[in-house]
DNA sequence: GTGCCGGAGTGACATAGGTTAGCGGCCTGC
DNA sequence: GCAGGCCGCTAACCTATGTCACTCCGGCAC
């Protein structure tokens, strides 16, 4: 299994051999994590740079009186903001969904990293550019679509997240999320999410079982979400 | 009155005076808007990276029903995304709420300047992390705050970013948005941001009179936003 | 095997917030 | 000085979604 977090970069730019050498030893010594565990708390200083090897990660956040919300899916290859160790404190919390194996990567190599060459530091601003247009693409979903629209729009984009790291398996993919978390994703309850995915089911649109989700009818999926995939693409012209 | 791009990047990092004084020759040239006008347009490719030197701007993405969604406030000294350029069309759009006067610095001179020096490097990711914090605090409005609670929020959130910009007069601040702006920032009706503010201002925490807001009780309107300014905090400690 | 627990699923009911329709005030254009 | 339009505001009514309280099922500990 090719190494996740080269496979992602090079989605995004082309790295002359030895940046991909450099790459893929920085991400050999591996950090495992246990499913539903934290990898890293709200008022934390960010030292390291985590990037998820494997496994299924989220960003949340607490408000004080107990509601949450999750913000973020961190699936494999994704990193924690390239630059997070400039930030005294973290002001969000990141948890694991799965078993997750992480690599951890000090600020000054990073610093070290994009200093040598363009390329890099390229790479980490459109994966950051990346990670901004999904979060953005959230906030439309939460301001502005209905319970059903943003389920359905969920499955499009983790589906093809995960595709473009091919971790598909046809309309297969992924999604081992409980409906509770389901429900801090899209700002709903639990007992909505549980009601709107029957609805998806009924019609014809998704399977869910066993944390596996299969995606029936994509096309209608995609419209019904108003799913447009351009956000998602920022891989250089192949 | 200073250069509020500068101002910015200075809060972020200490800049040596050549460096700064590159960056003011790059906001010399301004570029004026109207207010209610467009700046760049979904499937746009972007060239510039745009650099709000006076007044506001927002942007926005609108689904194909017509359904509109505002994802961020763009203030004074804000960049939009330090690195778009390297994204081969936008996939939201930005307009002005007011006149506004821009910067247009080309790609080029952007990854020139950040590999002469990594102060400057550095700022416009401090630039960019504070922006996605932001964004984060956004979805978890969205996902999680009532409306009282988000146009409270709101509010706060404002009134500390200009703040930090000098742009407040103790406790006044602009606030130049219709009720129906504020409708599609925080994902409600205008209908129902009319009676929330109506409530806000019964309950004696502000008053919103010609674009101006006014808080009343700093204290009270926090707690019942649940803000925590932490997540602006990316100055430098000076 | 038994008991426990977390997660999916339900039904009855409550409510935050949306919709529609309409008013009056204030600009602005001409 | 009039007409048209945008904006703030309101009332009556509607509905998507939340809450509460419960069942059922499967896996795991022991």
């Amino acid at each position: 299994m090719i190494n996740p977090f080269v496979r992602k970069i090079e989605s995004l730019v082309a790295l002359p051999a030895a940046q991909r050498q450099v790459l893929e030893t920085l991400t050999e010594r591996l950090h495992h994590v246990g499913p539903r565990d934290r990898i890293i708390d709200e008022g934390d200083e960010p030292r390291v740079v985590n990037i998820v090897m494997s496994g299924w990660a989220y960003r949340y956040k607490i408000l004080p009186d107990g509601r949450r919300q999750i913000i973020a899916l961190l699936l494999p290859g994704d990193m924690c903001d390239p630059y997070v160790f400039l930030l005294r404190t973290m002001d969000h919390a990141i948890g694991t969904l799965t078993p997750v194996t992480l690599a951890k990567v000090p600020g000054g190599i990073i610093r070290d990293l994009t200093a040598s060459g363009p390329e890099l530091a390229e790479a980490l601003w459109r994966q950051m550019l990346e990670a901004v247009e999904i979060q953005r693409e959230w906030t439309v979903s939460l301001g502005r679509r209905t319970a059903i629209e943003r389920l359905a729009h969920l499955c499009c984009e983790v589906s093809t997240r995960l595709e473009a790291m091919g971790l598909t398996d046809g309309p297969d993919c992924d999604l081992p999320l409980t409906q509770s978390e389901l429900a801090d994703i899209t700002g709903l309850s639990t007992v909505h999410v549980n009601r709107s995915l029957q609805e998806l089911r009924a019609t014809g649109l998704i399977e869910l079982r066993n944390r596996r989700l299969t995606i029936l009818d994509k096309e209608a999926l995609m419209e019904l979400a108003m799913f447009d995939p351009a956000y998602l693409h920022h891989r250089r012209p192949s």
